[in-house]
DNA sequence: GGGCAGCCTGGAAG
DNA sequence: ACTTCCAGGCTGC
């Protein structure tokens, strides 16, 4: 590799209440993030390696450019900038891209006011999990990001981002030995091998949606497309900001159609364009309901009856109208704290306090401990160990993403 | 409209 | 060791 060029750590003034890196990177979002040594995030993104840390009242962030000298291999995406002169400028464009990617205008810590006073068991979930903020990431990393996650797991779905950018991205650089590569385009996913090789790569059934997908946003409908139905109240870096209409239940009409189209493409359904909407295009009223989000409806908010006794489209769009009614315009921020809390990555949080609960012999059902209790584990008994053990593996995996070529062999129904 | 099988894979649970 | 179940679903019937 040739020279690369590094900016200096710069910092921006951030609480931890606005935002949380360690646990908004990890909650499920975004698939690409590594923690590279002692609390230090990196990313390959928009043409740099974006590195970041945090303490409690700044967030540091540098970025890592490749030299004019070493041309990047593929044309890094659409608006990614260019990456050929001066360092300061460079340092400028980093600053904007951080704020943007994080989204950080709306005031956090009020919201979480809100939706708390809105919701008793919003204000009695949150506390543990403040910070996490919806990301504003690339439309169409997004799109293929969600694609991937059908019916899968975190460590999995990270994988496969992971392999996607490592085979069809371009490279930035390097952090000690780790190569990064950048999202790749829907023109690097076009090639008539690309449906069989990321079978051979483990990516099952989603192969041929990932295929058909850049097929049709590259040569039929055009990456534009997918980026006019951005909210234009969060137009990226240089856009001027345009007003998207007043919050109704069913989401805007710009959501809605932006919804709407997305549900064209292969292997996108309600909950694939719902993630879309909220964190690749700005659509803060959009809330996806995949199992876990579910399950909660079921567990605490009286659904699972009657009419809406199992997951249909209809019931589908009650969950999310009723969380939208509940927690307003930001409706789809609010149900991501939620959805965190759940996750067994985080479960270690509520075990801490299980323990606790334990070791005083605390019999005085004080609401709140018992409740959290049986959070942990939601449906089944699991034992802290197990719990524990699935964190570490969690991490153990997103922290190893290897390449992993996969032999197949019929498992069942032979 | 709703219900349902089938889908690739890998890890955990039984 | 072996089977079943499940993981941030979608498609086609």
């Amino acid at each position: 590799m040739a020279a690369i060029r590094k900016t200096d750590w710069q910092k921006l003034p951030v609480s931890l209440t606005e935002l949380c890196i360690n646990t908004t990177l990890r909650c499920g979002q975004s698939f690409r993030w590594r923690k590279s040594e002692d609390d230090e995030w990196s990313c390959a993104l928009h043409g740099r390696i974006l590195s970041l840390r945090q303490d409690s009242k700044y967030l540091y962030y540098r970025a890592i450019f490749p030299t004019a000298s070493s041309p990047l291999p593929i044309p890094p995406p659409s608006n990614a900038p260019s990456t050929t002169e001066s360092v300061a400028q460079d340092e400028d464009d980093t600053l904007a891209l951080v704020k943007h990617y994080f989204n950080l205008k709306p005031n956090l810590a009020e919201l979480y006011n809100q939706w708390a006073s809105a919701d008793a068991n919003f204000k009695k979930r949150a506390p543990k999990f403040t910070g996490v903020r919806i990301l504003q990431q690339d439309a169409w990393e997004a799109l293929l990001s969600f694609i991937c996650s059908s019916n899968n797991n975190i460590p999995r779905i990270s994988q496969m981002v992971h392999n996607l950018c490592l085979h069809y991205g371009p490279l930035i650089g390097h952090i000690g030995s780790t190569p990064y590569h950048d999202f790749p385009s829907p023109e690097a996913l076009t090639s008539p091998t690309v449906e069989q090789h990321l079978m051979k790569l483990g990516f099952g059934y989603r192969a041929r949606y990932i295929y058909k997908t850049a097929v049709m946003v590259a040569k039929e409908k055009g990456l534009d497309w997918l980026e006019s139905l951005n909210n234009p109240e969060n137009p990226p870096p240089g856009v001027e900001p345009k007003p998207a209409g007043e919050p109704v239940e069913d989401g805007r009409e710009g959501y809605r159609n932006a919804h709407e189209q997305l549900l064209a493409l292969h292997g996108v359904g309600p909950k694939v364009a719902d993630c879309v909407c909220l964190m690749g295009l700005g659509w803060s009223e959009s809330v996806p309901v995949d199992t876990h989000v579910w399950q909660i409806a079921q567990r605490d908010y009286k659904f699972g009856k009657g009419k809406h006794s199992s997951l249909t489209r209809a019931t589908y769009d009650a969950v999310a109208n009723r969380f939208r009614s509940l927690w307003g315009k930001e409706a789809g921020w609010a149900h991501s704290v939620l959805f965190t809390a759940d996750l067994k990555a985080f479960s270690e949080r509520l075990v801490a306090k299980a323990e606790v609960k334990e070791e005083e012999q605390s019999v005085k059902s004080e609401a709140d401990g018992v409740e959290e209790v049986e959070s942990i584990v939601r449906t089944k008994t699991v034992t802290k160990k197990r719990v524990k053990r699935a964190l570490e593996k969690d991490e153990h995996h997103v922290l190893e993403v290897k390449e992993k070529v996969v032999k197949r062999n019929k498992r069942r129904k032979t």
